[in-house]
Order: structure tokens, then sequence, then C-alpha cells
DNA sequence: AGCACGCCGACT
DNA sequence: GTCGGCGTGCTC
């Protein structure tokens, strides 16, 4: 009988591969193994095992595997269910959900090495220039890598050389593979084993009199020991005996200590013991209670909770719950409140039993985390986590929550899988028949009108903890203040005055001002021309803190201009206003108070985050100036003051959502302000005091909000009523992509009729020089969805079918919101 | 996606 | 004349 494996490879390809395997292999190989294969002429690449069968292929011969990576499976067939749904629902293939899925070091992929062949001489003339320079760098270096080649050269293109060496014998070439994920090893020290005995110590001691420094070595090892009961590591003994490297391995090296290493892991709990959870208030106690009965019918719930009213609190009694049932709890959360508060305050309730999972994360952080939660280790009872988070390996998940349902970050938009993690963990929950907590204090419409649908249970809170009031929200009209020539720069009287009376009482503010389409650009005061980006359709930016243009889209930067480039003037002007400019302006405006900037920029590094966050919250600033990072999973204490600049901008954006988001923003910067007994005070700027969004926030009327932007939602065809799918065509030559897009709209007009919108330019047209178009399908809700992916699909292929269209890229996103 | 093969313009 | 551009086709 002759054994085959179909394998999933991380490659964008429709199609499984199917290898050979001998009948021993197929007896220890399971589904969710992995194996590396060879594919394509050289390479060797890493493949999930998805079925072990007999069927031979018919029009091709099975290769052989090359070899199998691991004993146990390291993806459960839970995961497998999981990427089909994500691979179906998302138009994408299992490869591409496979490389968002594992951790980078699980895929090994093979490197071609050149080695010299020593059996041959060959003679230099016979050698071209280029050739010579690699032949006579293997004299020195055993081998070479491709990439060291090409640096040798200072070319691209090496493979011609290593051909020609190859021809000539004078090389050989190999494929090698290697493990990416390496333990951490830490080395530890111990008395070697002949000095067990009484007398031989004895004899040690003596010997070691006329070495002071190391047989204090020796005795502070013994101390050590004797206090922790614990192995010793070699850096607590040097540590510990102010001694230096040097004397230890001399001692190493005279076999009076032996050493030996044991693993680790990278990322460990060192907190102290685990704080018992507090007690709920009478809100929280109905709160929990209600998801609790809301848990009996049905398995999705909605926790609409105002800014600070102590949702946290709920969900670890929830944890708690879930864990005395020995099921694992993944506590879903976007990138950025990651990197807070909200971790310490959990590792303080449950201590070593959180893991944390996210990009900031080394590959080989996440490998361990993987392993702790394939193993239904202790240490990943709970795992804390952004959106790729999902693909762990859970075997019996009890609860998922979602925090900050609303957040777009949980949508994945630029490699495929486009997937949406809030609906893919319920997804995730539906395989683990377990429950979902989807919570907001400003829920995202779709989540809500599913609540109102009774498709989930919805659960209110509108009392914020301790009973603060909510934030005093006022709306200041600029246009007014402007007329009445009562701004300085971008702040108005009003906001100046509160301020001052803000930080003359001591407090804090944060002032937020929202980046996006609001940039602070160059503009010519002769001629009007701005800099624009080589690459992309937009204006470039300036940035202060290293005088630079930059554009925001390709990363396209240069030094700031002195002329205009259109006109020559030397009049320069910086329109907009970002971040940094505002930062500027307090400042000036109160030049004894410290200010802080909170964007992209000042937040670069690992810790630059924690550590603007940890200076606001031991108050060495006073001011803090951002951008929506603010929004995110903060809790400071003492601040007074949130003003918004300019709100404006937010709600102009041209997208279906523009005014759920900016209400969500609004609301929760405004959130910001006034957590202990204090209320707080929010002062919005903005030209346009009377607009709905604006009236609504400084209310805080959420329904008033759904109700009116359902109903544009309905009149216009947008979800969440309608469900929609975008295709985006993009090719570096205009005309192909217009062409391309007007033939593939046409198409889906024959299936769709009017429910296509497009083929339109987007906003910024070009991009990293690709032209981009866009097509919309708008979906009504009893279309069935997968028979519309269907058609879809057909479309694609037939498109790509077509040679000239061949080189455009296409990109299909479903929910792309 | 990568990678090889193959055909055409711009330089030592 | 070669180098290197990218169009085309294929991967078990």
């Amino acid at each position: 009988m002759n054994y085959f494996i179909d394998i999933i490879l991380p490659i964008p390809l429709e199609k499984l591969f199917t290898y050979s395997i001998t009948a021993s292999e197929a007896d220890f190989l399971k589904v969710g193994s992995r194996v590396s294969v060879p594919f394509g002429k050289s390479k060797i690449y890493t493949g999930i095992v998805y079925r072990i069968h007999t069927n031979a292929p018919q029009v091709y011969e099975a290769k052989d595997i090359h070899q199998i990576l691991d004993e146990q499976p390291i993806v459960n067939a839970k995961q497998i269910q999981l990427w089909e749904w994500i691979a179906s629902y998302y138009l994408c293939t299992m490869g591409d959900v496979m490389r968002a899925a594992l951790p980078n070091a699980f895929i090994l992929e093979s490197e071609t090495v050149i080695i010299l062949n020593t059996n041959k001489t060959l003679n230099d003339s016979e050698l071209k220039d280029d050739d010579f320079l690699v032949y006579e760098a293997l004299h020195h270096q055993s081998s070479l890598k491709i990439h060291d080649i090409a640096n040798i050269l200072d070319k691209k293109n090496v493979l011609p050389v290593i051909k020609r060496l190859l021809d000539k014998d004078a090389v050989f070439v190999e494929e090698e593979i290697y493990e990416k994920y390496k333990p951490k090893l830490v080395r530890y020290v111990k008395l070697h084993s002949r000095f067990a005995s009484e007398k031989a110590l004895q004899t040690l001691l003596n010997d070691l009199k006329r070495a002071p420094k190391q047989s204090q070595v020796v005795l502070t090892l013994f101390s050590v020991s004797a206090k922790t009961k614990k192995p010793v590591k070699v850096s607590d003994l040097i540590d510990e005996s102010d001694a230096s490297h040097a004397i230890v391995k001399t001692l190493i090296d005279k076999s009076i200590l032996e050493e030996y290493y044991i693993q680790t892991d990278r990322v460990q709990y060192s907190g102290d013991d685990n704080e018992v959870s507090k007690v709920l208030n009478e809100f929280q106690t109905i709160a929990l209670q209600e998801i609790k009965e809301s848990f009996k019918n049905q398995n999705i719930a909605l926790l609409h909770g105002v800014t600070s009213s102590g949702k946290t609190e709920v969900y670890v009694k929830l944890i708690e719950d879930t864990l005395a049932l020995g099921k694992q709890v993944l506590y879903l959360l976007p990138e950025i409140a990651l990197t807070t508060q909200l971790v310490t305050r959990l590792q303080n309730y449950f201590g070593e039993q959180v893991a944390i999972y996210h990009s900031k994360y080394s590959s080989q952080e996440r490998v361990e985390v993987w392993n702790h939660v394939l193993e239904n280790n202790s240490k990943a009872q709970i795992v804390l986590g952004a959106r790729s988070s999902i693909f762990l390996p859970f075997d019996n998940l009890g609860l998922i929550i979602v925090d900050e349902e609303h957040e777009q970050s949980f949508k994945q938009f630029d490699p495929a899988p486009r997937y949406h993690a809030r609906d893919t963990a319920i997804v995730l929950a539906n395989i683990h028949h377990s429950k979902t907590l989807l919570g907001s204090a400003t829920p995202s419409l779709e989540s809500y009108f599913n609540a109102q649908q009774n498709k989930y249970g919805l659960v209110e809170i509108n009392m914020r903890y301790n009973n603060v009031l909510m934030p005093d929200i006022e709306l200041v009209d600029i246009k007014d203040k402007h007329k009445r020539k009562l701004m300085k720069g971008h702040f108005s009287d009003r906001l100046i005055d509160d301020m001052t009376e803000a930080l003359s009482e001591g407090q804090q503010i944060i002032l937020f001002q929202n980046r996006r389409g609001f940039s602070p650009i160059v503009e010519c005061n002769t001629c009007g021309h701005s800099p624009q980006c080589p690459n992309c359709d937009v204006s470039l930016t300036y940035h202060q803190y290293r005088d630079q243009l930059r554009c925001h889209y390709c990363g396209y930067h240069t030094v700031m201009l002195k002329n205009c480039s259109a006109c020559g003037s030397v009049e320069l002007d910086s329109k907009g206003f970002g971040t940094e400019q505002i930062e500027e302006e307090v400042k000036i405006l109160f030049p004894d108070y410290k200010v802080a900037r909170m964007d992209l920029d000042t937040t670069r590094g690992k810790y630059g985050y924690e550590k603007i966050i940890t200076a606001f919250e031991q108050q060495e600033v006073d001011i803090l100036v951002g951008t929506q990072m603010l929004t995110k999973g903060l809790d400071f204490r003492n601040v007074k003051l949130v003003g918004v600049l300019n709100a404006d901008n937010m709600l102009n954006f041209p997208d279906f959502r523009a005014h759920e988001r900016s209400f969500q923003l609004l609301l929760q910067v405004s959130g910001r302000a006034g957590r202990t007994d204090d209320r707080g005070k929010v002062l919005i700027q903005t030209y346009n005091p009377y607009h709905t969004i604006l009236q609504q926030v400084s209310t805080n009327d959420y329904m008033g909000m759904y109700k009116e932007q359902m109903n544009e939602r309905y009149n216009y065809k947008y979800p969440p009523i309608y469900k929609q799918i975008k295709i985006t065509l993009k090719h570096k030559d205009y005309n192909k992509v217009d062409m391309g897009s007007i033939w593939y709209a046409k198409s889906l007009r024959q299936i769709f009729g009017d429910a296509i919108l497009g083929p339109e330019s987007p906003p910024i047209g070009r991009i990293r020089n690709q032209f981009h178009k866009n097509i919309l399908i708008k979906i009504p809700k009893k279309q069935s969805l997968s028979k519309t992916k269907e058609a879809v699909i057909k479309v694609n292929n037939s498109f790509l079918s077509i040679k000239e269209f061949r080189s455009v890229k296409v990109i299909l996103n479903v929910d792309n919101f």
C-alpha cells in the first residue's frame, strides 16, 4: 500500500500538495504536524499535514517528503476547522491563513549554500572576475550563502556566477534548513561531584587557601544555594561574590565547579502573590448576573458599559468562573491597549496563568506561548492578546472576551487573510462550544444591531465606577471665536482659560488631535505649490523633529526644502496642524508646565510608549498632546480636562463609517477625563457645533447616534444592513488598472446588476507607484453569501485568465470595514 | 509567493 | 557584444 499526505504550504495557492510517504511515516504522522518538503526545483518548504490517505495522484508523481519536523502535531483539528472557515469566508487560501497563524519560527525555509569542491583545483585564468572573487572567498570561508555572494559582488543577480562555477565543478550547492526556534538556556553551576564527601571538601578548601578569590566564589556558592535551596545561576554567583567571569571559568576548568544548562522561558512573570479580585459594586453585580443569565440561552453577549464603568472587574469574575471549570480563556484587545496597565492588572489577579501574545513579541517568544497553549500548560490558561491570538492552539476554550469590541484594528487589512478578529473569535467560540463576551463603551453598529436583533444578549452599565459623574462635554464654536478674534493659534480663549484653571489646581490635561488626513503640509506662499511624494498621490507632510518631509504611505522622506521646487520662492509655509505643532503652541502658551507628545513618532521603539505613559502617570508631565493612541485602554487618575482641538476633520472623512467612528473616538477620549471623584471636563473645538454627531457626543446619546446612523445605513445600503466586499485592483500602469477594473466591474454587473459600485479611483489614487481602482459589491442580507462568493471567485478566475490583466494585482476584501 | 526560463533594450 | 529588465508559466 502506498501512502500519501496532502499538505498546506504557506503560499497563496488554492491547491493543496500531495507528497508520498512510507508506511511507517504514515503510521507516525498525524494531521497537524509539520513536514518539510522539496518544492519546485530546489527549495524546501514547511507544510502542515492536512490529510493522510492512500489515493495516488493521477496526473503526476508525488515527491517524497524531506523530513518530519514534529513528533506531535502543533496544530489541532479545531484550528484546521477555523482555518477553513477563514479561507472560505475571507476569500483567501489555506496557505495565507497558515502564514498568519503560525509564529514565524515554525515556518522553516531552506537557504542555498555554496560550498567549495576541494577535490578540484581551478586555474585562476579560467575564471571571470566575479567568478574568481567568489572562488577566492570560498577559500577563506567554507561556505557562502546567496546573500553573502550578492554582498561580495555588490550586485543582485548572482545566479549566473554560481552557475558557471557549478559547470566547472568548482563548487557544490546544498539546501540548508535549520530550526529557527532555539530554546533559551541559562548557565548554572554546582560544585563538582567529586567533592561530595566531607573529606574531599575539606581538602579542596585547604587547597584554595592560597587563592582567596576562588575560595570566596566557592563559599558564596554554598551560602547562596543554602539560602535559596535552588540551582545557582552563573550570573547570580558572579553578582553575589563580586567575582569576574574569569575566576568562575578557572574554577570550571579546574573541575572544581561544574556547569550545566537549564532551559527557561523568555517571558517570565515575576510578580508578587495574586491579589484577590475586587468586590463588585451593585451595577457590576447586576451586569454580571445578566451576562450569566444571557449565556444560558445565547452564546454571545454584548456588554455596553460607559467609560470607566469597571467592565474589567466583571471580566475578571467571568474569567475566574471559567478557570474554575478547567477551561481556557482568550481575552482579545487592540494591539496598543496591550502594552498598558490592563496587563498588569490581570497579572495581579491571575499571576502566572496569564500569557501575553502580540506583535511586539519576538518570534521566539511567540513559539513559547504557542507551546504553552498547545500543552494546555498552567502558564497559559488565560491568553491576553491582539488579533493574531485567535490562532493559538486552544483545545478547550470556555470564554472569549473581545474588549473594545468596536476597534477597527481587529480587522486585518494588508496581507491576506483579511480577517476580523472579533468575528473570527465568534466562530472560534462556536467550534469550542464556548461563550463570547463583546465589551465596549461605544459598541460598533454591527454588534449593537446584532444585539437589537436578539442575535446577541445585551447587558448595559450606565454608571461609572464609584459613581463618578460622566464628564461635562462642551462644544466650542471656533468659527465664531475666529470671527471675534479670540483664537490664539489653534486654541480658543475658552480652552486656554480652562487649561489655566486645571493647571493651577495641579491637575493634568490631555489634548487630542486626530492626525488622520490633517498633517502639516508645506505650501509655497507664492505659487501655492506643495511638494508631492514621487511614489504616491499625496502631499508630503512636514516633520519638525527631523526637519524632514515624509510620506505616510510609502515611507519616502527627504530633507525639508529651502525653496519651492516649482517657482523657487523661499516663502514656504506649513499648513494644517499635527500634534507637533500643537505641542509647540502649548509650550509657548504655558511655558511653566511640562508638555509631552504621544504619537507614532514618539512611541517608536519597544518601550517608547510605556515611557510616556509612566511619565504622565507619575505626574512628571502636566499636558499630554496626542493622537488616537490616547484613547486606548488608558486610565489616568488625575486628568481634569480633555481638549479636542478640532473635531471636524474626522467628521468629514470620506467613509460611510466616519460619523460612527467620530462618535466612538470622541466619547473614548472624553472618557479619559475625571476618573476620580472630581467631575471631568471635555472641550471639543469645532467649526460646526450643530453637527448632530457632536450634539450626540455632548449628551452621551449612544441610542440617538445608533438610530440615526442605522437609518443612513438602511437608506444607502451599507453594513450592517448590507454585507460588502471590496475589490481593489493595482498596477503600475494606469491604463491597465483602468481597463481591467472596467472589465471586472462589467462582468460583476452581469451577475449582480446595480449592487456593484465603481470602479472608482480611491482618494489616493497611487501608492508606492501602483495605481489603485476599487469596486464594491453590496450584498443584501437575504442573498446567499456563499453563492455570492462563488460568483466572485468565478469572475476573478476569468479575469486572471486574460493575458493583459494577469499582471494586475487583485485584492478581495470581505467586510472591508 | 518564489523561481526559472526566455526575450528585448542600454551600457562596459 | 553582455547585463539585467520583466512577461510567462509552474510548483505535488
